[in-house]
DNA sequence: GTGAGATAACTAACTAGTTAGTTAGACCGG
DNA sequence: CCGGTCTAACTAACTAGTTAGTTATCTCAC
């Protein structure tokens, strides 16, 4: 699982199964999900699955190559937007915020490779992941050179953005069986977007160089 | 998957299933490790874990409960440790660093759950999550009410916090596939403890009440 | 324009292999 | 000889992947 980039043909077919495809990975995992249900969901029959996009594997690195490819667009583009090292730091939160606002399921689906050491993800994911987070250290520096922002760690910086992120899209679905005995906001105020700007805010206070 | 607290009592031969299936379950995810091989893995027929523990489903959430278990512990003795605000929040992250020190497996085991939204989480472990969230809270609250922090969204900070640390240490192990394009140290200071570390840093500096 | 032949898209049914869970009975210390 | 611990062997259900054959659409010589 490891080198697979031949790009089929689109078709609408084949888009149909790719979504189905992402539901299903991000709901039961690779090994949860089966071919059978994927193919339901997608309205084909299961042969049909295997003619356009090929076996259980290459289905599932094409699903999370798409979505990696699309993020790493949406970051790039949004990194572009300002040339203020704080705002350009904040556009990365919120490109991913988009994303998941386009595929609710793509939290679930990633933290899931990831979890599973990627055993499925394919090599041009991994490019784009290292290239999502050169973003991330380019703003860093960027700004530490402009006086804005502090020395730190880009590594860190950028798992803490993106991977509370994830973290928490995948923990507010747990957000039911809490119940009562919860320390936390019931559920108005308790969407993605609200917590992810609470963690920004919190790493933009900490990493800015004070003593103006 | 929800009311399962009947202890079983402890037994040697049941410690060894529930150790072997922690692993397992961690590497694999509970529908790709199979009940079969964490028998060979702990060394005993495939029966005597069904007489034990219990099917499936019950191995699963003895093990993600004693583990939550321990960690919750882990935190109150850290936090009870010290009154410095900076020092009791500081203890969190580490106290998990400890727990994960001890069983390597953990942040895979763990994160695996709550990504698939806890279908197999029993209340007990609900329950003693919702007390740890509790005392970052509580810690946050003396602190503020002390002076020494500003006031934050206490589910940010620690999701934050453990979040970015679960999402952390699962993604070092995509480490190596990054080979050579990725922006990051390679190898020698990129444990889980600097980074936390790193993290915390971040953190308490973003919370901490300026203007001495 | 029309009929033969090619081709892409599709289906139903099957195979071979795997897996959770059960059961009938063996072993053994007290 | 009895209760707790253990084993080998089984079954019932499921699943990835294949295959033989069908339908619909296009192509182009005549």
């Amino acid at each position: 699982m490891v080198t697979r980039e031949v790009a089929q043909p689109r078709s609408e077919t084949r888009d149909r199964i790719l979504d189905a495809a992402g539901q299903l990975f991000a709901e039961q995992g690779f090994g949860g999900a089966t071919v059978e249900e994927i193919a339901r969901r997608a309205g084909v029959n299961k042969a049909m699955l295997y003619y356009h996009v090929g076996d259980k594997a290459e289905l599932f690195a094409a699903v999370v190559s798409a979505h990696v490819g699309r993020i790493r667009t949406l970051v790039a583009a949004a990194v572009a937007e300002s040339d203020e090292p704080r705002e350009r730091l904040g556009a990365i939160p919120r490109a991913f915020a988009r994303a998941v606002h386009e595929h609710p399921y793509l939290p679930q689906l990633m933290l899931r490779e990831i979890t599973a050491g990627g055993p499925n993800m394919p090599d041009v994911a991994i490019r784009q992941i290292a290239e999502i987070m050169l973003m991330t250290k380019q703003v860093l520096d960027e700004g530490a050179a402009r006086g804005a922002f502090r020395s730190v760690s880009p590594f860190a910086t950028h798992l803490m953005l993106v991977g509370a992120m994830m973290f928490m899209a995948n923990a507010l679905r747990l957000r039911d069986r809490f119940g009562d005995k919860l320390p936390v906001p019931p559920s108005s105020q308790l969407d993605l977007e609200t917590l992810s700007e609470a963690v920004l805010d919190i790493v933009l206070d900490g990493i800015s160089r004070k003593g103006n």
